[in-house]
DNA sequence: AGCCCTTGTGTGATCGATCACCTGAGCTTA
DNA sequence: TAAGCTCAGGTGATCGATCACACAAGGGCT
């Protein structure tokens, strides 16, 4: 880094140039500018992509980008533009894991859109809670934010109308609860449920996730749809909070001697404690009752028995919540094609459900 | 934009101040000063703490910024000192969830200190990784990274040790593995082993976490020191990856018919591996074998045998990692004071352990 | 008193990209 | 042929905080 070394032939030309650029700092669209043979500004216009520009000079100004390696200075870019080219992700609450691969497919949709993403945790009560978001929501330091649950204080609060960035929640909501993309990630609970009757179930339970998440009231919603769709009969919808032991209180307290026949727990955590619920009082899975989740979690393939499942793209959910975010920032529409049920979602059939139990009269 | 909307009876006083605020735009240190009666450099000084200010000056500026609001314009600032006050989190890949909470207390850990928390995912095959890591390496772009398994493209690999940055993993390591508190997370493992021994279990097998991870790594280095201070036998120490099947893999191949008759799981995720795996082939536990995991996950508590393992205070580990990684940047020494084991880590005794079988011989 | 040093504050330049506005070349049209 | 228009690209100001440096006031020392 001691000066300018030479580091092509296309230099060679040039060495009149006073001093093509400062020691050890990365190059800046000037020192790109002069290796092109152009102006700053119209250096500028191509990383903005200005149609504008000759084709002949777009490519000089591609050359010497490449060559330089040149990288945008994002502050720069912020404080010119007031736009800072970041989304927040709020962590979610009293949830013990989230899953790694929405993050990562979240992230790699905002990088490949320019956009970097925060981890943000709010702490505390509701107007600590609220103070802490107030100061994110300078436009200045946030452009839009994505969470998986609600913001509001009380759960199922629409987010307040007024904030100044828009928010998505996880990809199916935005900051009003409007939905943008109706029950897409839900509904292969549907089927599920339709494999069941006809298998001969006819009365069911549903244990719900927490009622924070957008997708816990999907299931739900997508439930309550279906059971009526059918004509099967809803013996309880039971309010749980994604917990193992949310499951196996709903096991120990509604299921057992209810007379449902098969239960739609929110997610593989909460199957687990129905199942270990219902098996601590005797009852068995599948051949008394019927059982399956939602996540494809690892436990569930070894468990026993096997569980039966919903497995879930998160990755590509993950994506999907930032298209979603980035399309409200850009103001386009939303019409955005919403994920596809078949696409993200798929059935796995294993051990923990089968027939219904004949009656025993 | 259409000109200079008052918002506000607290303007009015003001009236004779040459435009108080550009319409809608967040107040700067130029405003601060005004109001505060000093130049905006003074401003500046608050900002950073100077301790050659007057106390009185100090006041005053103080409660312009409260009156104002005013907040550090964070683009603007990283753009002047070249620092950009963000930390990478790298998330991992083959890990299917991670601990909700030691991301909340990374975050919160970084705030506090005047930094943001980047979520980075690297995809793709090592070279591609590289790509994306050397681009997040501009000083410009990140001021340190956290990950919290190794970098390198191979399991162990040292992080080469060129990196720009400070790098911290796990908050236990730093870039080029030199470990910054020996053990210190692990630690735990060593009083469980000496609590088994104490139930006069003489033969162990360990299984282990993806070797990528620091914990994994120190909790078997742990295990093996452990085995050998009490004079216990090391029936074997198989490599896992933190998955349940490892676990299964683990008791189906290794441990049944091992002789071993206590196991260390490096995970609970494993243990249900492991517990369900001797489980089918008939070996119960605890009596013919006890295991024990490590997270305190809720599952455990449910399962049958509920689960003995060591809960692990996640918040407080993200936190410390952050500021493992802050004092490297400051260049601070590493003496923070080692995440106490007492303070972090909790032995939970429930059913999966208990005494030794009697040799049938 | 006069000098120097310390302490506290102000002035102006600077970081790198973008925006608003300007210039100049080439073409069309009256 | 000159006015008018379009297309490409250049000039200088700007965003908000910090840095380097200058300067003023006050205190201690000879």
């Amino acid at each position: 880094m001691d000066g300018d070394d030479a580091e092509g032939a296309a230099d060679m030309a040039k060495e009149s140039l006073p001093r093509p650029r400062t020691a050890g700092r990365p190059p800046t669209i000037h020192e790109v500018a002069r290796l092109a043979g152009v102006s700053h500004q119209t250096v500028s216009r191509f990383l903005r992509d200005d149609p504008t520009m000759r084709p002949d000079t777009t490519r000089r100004v591609a050359r010497a980008v490449a060559e330089l390696g040149y990288r945008p200075n994002l502050a720069a870019r912020t404080m010119r533009t007031r736009r800072s080219n970041r989304i927040a992700v709020i962590l979610p609450r009293s949830t013990e894991r989230m899953p790694t691969r929405m993050l990562s497919g979240a992230a790699a949709a905002a990088h490949e859109a320019g956009y970097r993403l925060d981890v943000v945790s709010l702490e505390g009560d509701a107007a600590e809670r609220a103070a802490h978001l107030e100061s994110l929501l300078q436009p200045e330091s946030t452009d839009g934010i994505l969470s998986f649950t609600s913001l509001g204080t009380n759960a199922g609060d629409p987010a307040p109308s007024d904030f100044p960035v828009p928010i998505v929640i996880d990809g199916v909501y935005d900051d009003q609860m409007r939905s943008l993309g109706v029950f897409a990630d839900a509904s292969m609970a549907a089927d599920m449920l339709r494999h069941l009757a006809d298998l001969g179930h006819r009365r069911f339970i549903h244990v719900t996730g927490h009622p924070d998440w957008a997708s816990a009231r999907d299931r739900r919603a997508v439930y309550e749809a279906t059971i009526a769709e059918l004509g099967l009969e809803s013996v309880a919808v039971v309010e749980g909070d994604w917990s193992t032991k949310s499951g196996w209180d709903a096991a120990t307290r509604v299921i057992a001697g209810s007379g449902a026949t098969a239960v739609f727990a929110a997610s593989d955590h909460v199957a687990f404690g129905v199942i270990l619920g219902l098996q601590s009082l005797g009852i068995q899975v599948p051949r008394d009752v019927s059982v399956f989740g939602w996540d494809d979690d690892e436990v569930g393939r070894y468990f026993r028995p096997r569980l039966t499942t919903i497995s879930v793209d998160r990755e590509r959910q993950g994506r999907q919540a930032v298209r979603q975010l980035l399309a409200l920032l850009r103001g386009e529409s939303l019409q955005v094609r919403p994920v596809g049920a078949a696409d993200l979602n798929r059935i796995i059939l294993r051990d923990s459900t089968g027939p219904a139990p004949r009656p025993t009269a």
